[in-house]
DNA sequence: TTGTACGCGTTATCAA
DNA sequence: TTGATAACGCGTACAA
């Protein structure tokens, strides 16, 4: 016989068909597919062999339907530019899958479309959605949450003021103590903190702290600039304006980091357009840990969040099992390398 | 009044809710909500209106079951270190969120998983799976096509055998030949190549390009090397063991890349772990012109793809309008820096 | 231009 | 454990 087993016709496979091959009914056919579903071995394995044969699939378009569960989540990211989303793609993506959650990826880099977006996705009734840009406006959050079909609004690796909002992040105070502890220690005094874009809907707060923590042990309070995104590139031009015509080593003996995409620039910056050393000249600290700190290059000194955790208190709230008390106090490490 | 324009009640506002208030049938309300359809401007107005009072948008899932179109595409990624892909996602999402298009966004760095992951997007009916990776078998090409709810497999910035495939990519002979008369130009004559993993069933073909120019010029064929990934950590390590204990720069004069993620482990292994310079000592080139190509400290001669363009095609290929021939024959643009 | 069956493939709920 | 009814919200065809 030529014929393979499983029939290769065109039209869609349906629960129908399963069950009237399976000589069952259609919701057992169902029940087949559901985990723990009050149906006889000897049922399901009929329901199961027929549907290998025929090649059913259940069709999620219609089960989200009737449902009104779509085991989508949506990822809202506008922060291209910073190596370390490509890490928290990775984990997300990752963890959801593994936990029956599809991922709805939204670049919402341009501002204009964001709505349009946010409204998109809300149309096909994600779960969540969680906002893991660095961008995003108080419209924005506005805009999510007026798509009532959202029904949870997520930000991720960063803190939401917004009470109609659940923010998964580190605690982001102790790490950057612990940031400025490490540099005190190794006897650092003039430092200068580089910031990203300084927008209010949600933020870091790790300039705040450090500077406040700065200011409680020597009563001084160090000098900051920020740029417009996390861009290596716009760190490095920013640091290159801010010494320009000085002598940046008696200035600052170390640049302190919001994140490693600013370090990488302003690493750079320091050596190759200043022609200094680091961190004989001029240290540098990150924020992250993502991979090219770790390069030959680099060797930032870091910390690096625990997102894997962070993606299991992701999953976790979608699950409705989370405790809330700890979504906002992950730990994470402190990573010595040779930059700071 | 303290009343909103907006209904606030928490249930889902249908068609039908509109179409009561603005007194009309629900058909009406439906071509309201379409871009050309028949309808007078008068019953557009009183049905906008009422929508927009109620607060009301087209559900997309129904309109997906009904129509049997999800307007939304898969992305299918494996290869999250290297950095490209995070602008490839930035590209790809922005053309097809601009064409109507959502993107699903679907992990399969993990083998074992990737069938199911793949399945489960089928499942949701998406109208083509993109292969944006470079590790993807013909286990996982084989189970895309079964999925017979996959109505487009595309592969992306890449080249197929597959002929159930549709395969949208830069000339990657024409570019590589370009770069090997680069070279050859600049008076290099002792070459390396590092290549990624040497997968089968989707490749570049950049290696073969280039050892078959240089071999039609010198009559010698050069050097290569191989990792199994895409990372630049792993190109550093290959590197190095390649040279162990050998005088790097009497061997090689150039190590040709087969993309920028490679380039940098080069350039970091010949200047951190060799102490040599780039390109004095040894000349780099990459493929893809990722940002960090661009920073101050690699400045790394490479070959950008136009992926505005390649976006654009894959959203003709979408819309069924594509120019087939032109699909593998994009054609980019050489960028000369200083690391070769 | 506008209105009407009917179908898309599944789930929730209840009855047997 | 199994079968049946009624949604879920919209699209396609066709008729008015």
């Amino acid at each position: 016989m030529r014929e393979p087993d499983v029939d290769k016709r065109d039209e869609t496979v349906t629960a129908d068909d399963v069950a009237k091959r399976a000589g069952v009914s259609r919701w057992t056919v169902n029940r087949a597919f559901k985990k723990d579903a009050s149906i006889s071995q000897k049922s399901r394995e009929k329901v199961m062999g027929a549907a290998k044969q025929l090649g059913y699939v259940p069709d999620l378009l219609a089960s989200s339907l009737a449902s009104d569960r779509s085991n989508m989540v949506c990822l809202l990211i506008d922060d291209f530019a910073n190596p370390h989303k490509l890490v928290m793609l990775e984990r997300l993506t990752r963890f959801l899958r593994k936990n029956g959650w599809d991922t709805l990826l939204v670049n919402t880099s341009d501002e204009e479309d964001t709505s349009a977006a946010l409204l998109n996705a809300s149309q096909r009734r994600v779960d969540a959605a969680v906002l893991i840009g660095s961008q995003f406006t108080d419209r924005s959050l506005a805009t999510a949450l007026g798509a009532r079909r959202v029904r949870k609004l997520i930000v991720f690796a960063r803190t939401s003021e917004n009470p109609n909002t659940i923010s998964i992040c580190c605690d982001d105070r102790a790490a950057m103590n612990e940031i400025a502890n490490y540099i005190i220690g190794k006897g650092y005094r003039r430092p200068l903190f580089l910031a990203g874009p300084q927008t209010s809907s949600a933020h870091l707060g790790r300039k705040e702290t450090f500077l406040t923590k700065w200011h409680d042990t020597f009563s001084t309070t160090p000098e900051f600039i920020s740029v417009a995104r996390y861009d290596p590139q716009l760190a490095y031009d920013r640091i290159v304006s801010h010494f320009a015509g000085r002598t940046a080593q008696e200035i600052t003996d170390v640049i302190v980091c919001e994140n490693d995409a600013l370090a990488l620039g302003a690493m750079d910056a320091i050596r190759t357009e200043m022609g200094l050393r680091v961190p004989q000249d001029i240290a540098v600290t990150g924020f992250d840990d993502i991979p090219q700190a770790d390069s030959a290059n680099y060797r930032i000194t870091t910390y690096r969040q625990p997102l894997s955790a962070m993606a299991e208190g992701l999953v976790q709230v979608l699950k409705g099992t989370a405790d809330s008390d700890q979504l906002c106090h992950f730990i994470g490490k402190l990573v010595e390398r040779e930059s700071a």
